[in-house]
RNA sequence: GCCGAAGUGGCGGAAUGGCAGACGCGACAGUCUCAAAAACUGUUGGGGGGCAACUCCCGUGUCGGUUCGAGUCCGACCUUCGGCACCA
């Protein structure tokens, strides 16, 4: 009687006899290849849910792979430690974030330990600590140096009743405080930036890099790149200095159809320009337009709406006056914060001059134009009128015509804008990396010393329900001696965005203990670039825009030799419970320790993988994961449970059956294989499977050789190794074999023992399936009349009578009859 | 609203433009058992016909198109999901 299989014990078992032999420990000192495996850190939230385990468990799987084929694999792990929900349990709960957060981390270690990953946990890094954020201090000063890093306003959003900054999150459906229901506004603070702008069309590049199409394409639609044509309309109003306001078009051919201006309701000309008159409204809407969120001010299911300031421009092309309207729709951070309205041929503007009576002149002829009225805009190409010496061209003409012409004459020029904004950097909070910079009245800004890095987080921090930043009020702190002139100074209490500190942690991982240094050169080179980085698909456009923006800033300070982050990059989807995605405030987490105590990591991770393609992702279902471990169980006695030749087989029958279990065996090296490498799990498991059936079903017959049957058990758990690592090296061990099957090489399959020898031919009539044969794989077309004389009788029997106009034949999958 | 995906049996899913439903769950039947559970074996898209071996028709969100042939490609629509710059 074989033992039964007991996961607790033997799970327990080898990850202590791993962690003591440190099997998975990682050292550049390694004559194999490198291959640099990274799952995205998690966040400190306390509890790891089965949606964690769903980004670790395969990406281990994958990485175990990779180091059976021979490679040196690093596959790290860390946590992402800053951010508002420490703040929050602060507030809520008189918690210290840096107890809590460390609380959490510790629990988390615990979980993930449990997954039996090839973690070397000697690189750890943890983002809140002293000895990581002070290389982010550091790196914020490079880009500051670089000139990568400047100050600028831009709109946060305020609770009047609080007197704080709110987060998106904080904010409710219609805009009102979380904490105290009040009414939202935006208001502008100055903070800092990062010129992500200035690599805008390098960012647009994906050459060499092996990303999905679908990333690519979000990514190159958040940049936003449009080519078109700044154009200055004149100003002549009394006590503004400004004699000019610029416009970015992509359509300079309709600028003689400009019959409105709109300005952001923020720009700063508005308070100049509205007459006394108009003030009243225009003040009125400004407050309205606050109380918006910027996907609320863009829907186009909203009415557009506006308010005239009661002051002009002037069109230079025609010499026409041109109302200056506000809008919401128009906003401040694209472009130039104004745009012509050319009603006749923009779907917005043509709706707005509709609603406040403003005439819609075409200037642009629809094909068969009469010189009537539109019905409604009209976007597409035509040929210009009512447009002066430049009538008759067709628009694309137009375009470069009027542009060259404005150039000629100054007013105006091509330019490139793009969608993709400034990164801002700064937070109003506590629980975030400080920013190192120091304000004195007499020498401005001044960064701190790079050898009086880190700026710390003052431990006795004052965390007030108003959830104003407690670094604002700490005197000790705030209050500081300028580095340059050593006069007061104040420090910068604004925090830097956690984006930042996961912009960098990949690097950290190469070197971990470097106090030099954010991390040593000669590893940076060996490691770099990540050849596969996995993580949720709800990164695919922030962290990953801004790690690869910041890698070629890097480059460009010349602290890294290399152009991306992440070589080859994966998203996989989510796990979703009772229809709907986990979270702590439906109730529907799943928690995977019960599961793990109960039938094991090595079910839980194979379940994960087997219940739906990686990058989809699907839901957590008890009732299926039995499968998994019945099939785990049936490959335990299948291996324990020996085999016995049935005697009465002649020595024929043995190699015919032989080969045939050779060739199973080489076919699903090779599916295996080629869905690891593709990350097609469920795939590469329902392989192992049939592989297990076949197994079970020839056992009894007991036709192959014992050897045979060996090397297919052998073969069968080194396919399985990296998914169910503890049960098959408690296999490997029973079997008497050498510790460790994680050093063993992943098996190679043999092309000529995978060849199959019959296929089945799919018969068609008029596309049409009535037969399949049976035939040699070698079978050529010229065979094939006489084959289906002999066989295809039922196709026969649609053919008869009918003339056959064409066939086709696809070798080795059909055949088809197109009659009549 | 905008950008990006996804829709296939009772359920999760499989399928280089070429046999729709691999593999697994569930269900049903059987073996074992006093019985049940577990385990194992078999059947299992829907509908029609046949005593039967079997056989025919329909079927991949909806509508249309391309093709000898469409789950797969193209167009329109519907539904669900991810992101929208301070959740990470």
């Amino acid at each position: 009687m074989i033992d039964r299989y007991d996961p607790q014990e033997i799970e327990k078992k080898w990850q202590q006899r791993w962690e003591k032999d440190g099997l998975y420990q990682v050292s550049e000192d390694d004559t194999r290849p490198k291959y640099y495996a990274l799952t995205m850190f998690p966040y400190t939230s306390g509890d790891l849910h089965i949606g964690h385990w769903y980004a670790m468990a395969p990406s281990d799987v994958h990485a175990r792979f990779k180091r059976m084929q021979g490679y040196n694999v690093l596959h790290p792990m860390g946590f992402d430690a800053f951010g508002l929900p420490a703040e929050n349990a602060a507030i809520q709960r008189g918690i210290h974030p840096f107890i809590w957060t460390m609380q959490n981390v510790q629990n988390m270690r615990r979980q993930l330990r449990s997954i039996g990953a090839i973690y070397d946990w000697s690189r750890e890094v943890v983002s809140c600590l002293p000895e990581y954020y002070k290389w982010t201090e550091w790196f914020f000063l490079k880009l500051y140096e670089a000139g990568l890093a400047y100050r600028g306003k831009a709109p946060v959003n305020w609770c009047p009743q609080c007197q704080t900054v709110l987060a998106n999150e904080q904010v409710l459906g219609g805009g009102f405080c979380e904490r105290c229901g009040t009414a939202v506004i935006r208001r502008d603070l100055e903070q800092w930036f990062f010129r992500i702008t200035r690599y805008a069309d390098e960012l647009m590049n994906f050459d060499g890099i092996d990303w999905p199409e679908r990333i690519q394409i979000m990514q190159r639609n958040w940049i936003g790149r449009s080519e078109g044509t700044e154009i200055s309309f004149t100003l002549d109003h009394p006590g503004v200095p400004e004699k000019e306001i610029r416009v970015f078009t992509t359509r300079p051919d309709t600028t003689f159809g400009v019959t409105f201006m709109v300005f952001a309701p923020e720009h700063p000309l508005v308070s100049v320009l509205t007459t006394p008159d108009s003030r009243a409204e225009v003040d009125a809407y400004i407050e309205k337009s606050r109380r918006l969120s910027e996907i609320e001010r863009l829907s186009t299911e909203k009415e557009k709406d506006g308010v005239f300031t009661g002051s002009y421009c002037t069109n230079r092309l025609n010499g026409k006056k041109v109302p200056i309207w506000i809008a919401d729709y128009v906003l401040l951070s694209y472009g130039t914060g104004a745009v012509m309205g050319v009603p006749a041929h923009d779907e917005r503007d043509f709706l707005f001059a509709k609603k406040y009576g403003i005439p819609i002149p075409v200037v642009i002829a629809p094909p068969g134009w009469q010189g009537e009225e539109l019905e409604e805009a009209y976007i597409e190409e035509g040929t210009l009128v009512n447009s002066g010496q430049f009538d008759g061209l067709p628009s694309k003409q137009g375009i470069e015509a009027i542009s060259d012409f404005l150039e000629e004459k100054g007013w105006g020029k091509r330019t490139v804008s793009y969608r993709l904004r400034d990164w801002l950097i700064s937070r109003q909070r506590y629980w975030g990396a400080p920013i190192p910079m120091v304000y004195c009245d007499k020498c401005g800004i001044v960064p701190i010393p790079e050898a009086d890095l880190p700026v710390l987080l003052p431990e006795d921090a004052e965390f007030r329900p108003t959830g104003e930043s407690p670094l604002k009020y700490h005197e000790q702190f705030v209050n500081t001696a300028c580095p340059r002139c050593g006069g007061p100074g104040k420090r910068e209490t604004d925090t830097m965005d956690t984006f930042m500190c996961s912009s960098w942690y990949f690097l950290r991982y190469t070197s971990p203990n470097s106090d030099d240094a954010p991390f040593d050169d000669d590893k940076i080179n060996y490691w770099m670039p990540v050849d596969l980085y996995t993580g949720g698909a709800e990164h695919a456009v922030m962290h990953l825009l801004y790690s690869r923006f910041f890698i070629k800033a890097l480059r460009d300070i010349g602290l890294v030799d290399f152009d991306e982050p992440f070589t080859r990059l994966f998203n996989q989807g989510i796990i979703i419970a009772e229809k709907q995605k986990m979270s702590k405030s439906r109730g529907n987490v799943i928690t995977p320790d019960e599961y793990v105590a109960e039938l094991g990591a090595d079910t839980v991770r194979a379940y994960l993988m087997f219940l739906a393609p990686w990058e989809q992702g699907g839901e957590w279902n008890d009732s299926s994961i039995s499968g998994i471990s019945r099939w785990l169980n049936r490959i335990w006695q299948l291996a324990l449970g020996g085999y016995q030749p049935n005697e009465k087989a002649t020595p024929g029958d043995t190699s015919k059956a032989d080969r045939e279990l050779s060739r199973f065996a080489h076919q699903t090296i090779r599916r295996v294989t080629q869905d690891m490498e593709k990350l097609r799990f469920n795939t590469m498991l329902s392989a192992l499977m049939e592989f297990t059936n076949y197994l079970t079903k020839i056992k009894d017959v007991g036709s192959v050789s014992t050897r045979a049957w060996q090397e297919s058990i052998d073969i069968l758990i080194w396919l399985l190794a990296p998914t169910a690592p503890h049960l098959t090296e408690e296999l490997w061990e029973r079997m008497g074999c050498q510790y460790s099957i994680h050093n063993q090489s992943w098996p190679k399959w043999d092309e000529e023992l995978a060849k199959d020898e019959e296929i089945t031919l799919v018969v068609q009539v008029n596309g049409k399936l009535r037969d399949r044969i049976t035939v040699p794989v070698s079978l050529t077309e010229d065979e094939l009349p006489r084959l289906l004389q002999e066989q295809a009788t039922k196709a026969n029997a649609y053919l008869e009578g009918k003339k056959i106009l064409k066939r086709v034949y696809v070798p080795g999958r059909l055949i088809n009859f197109v009659v009549q």
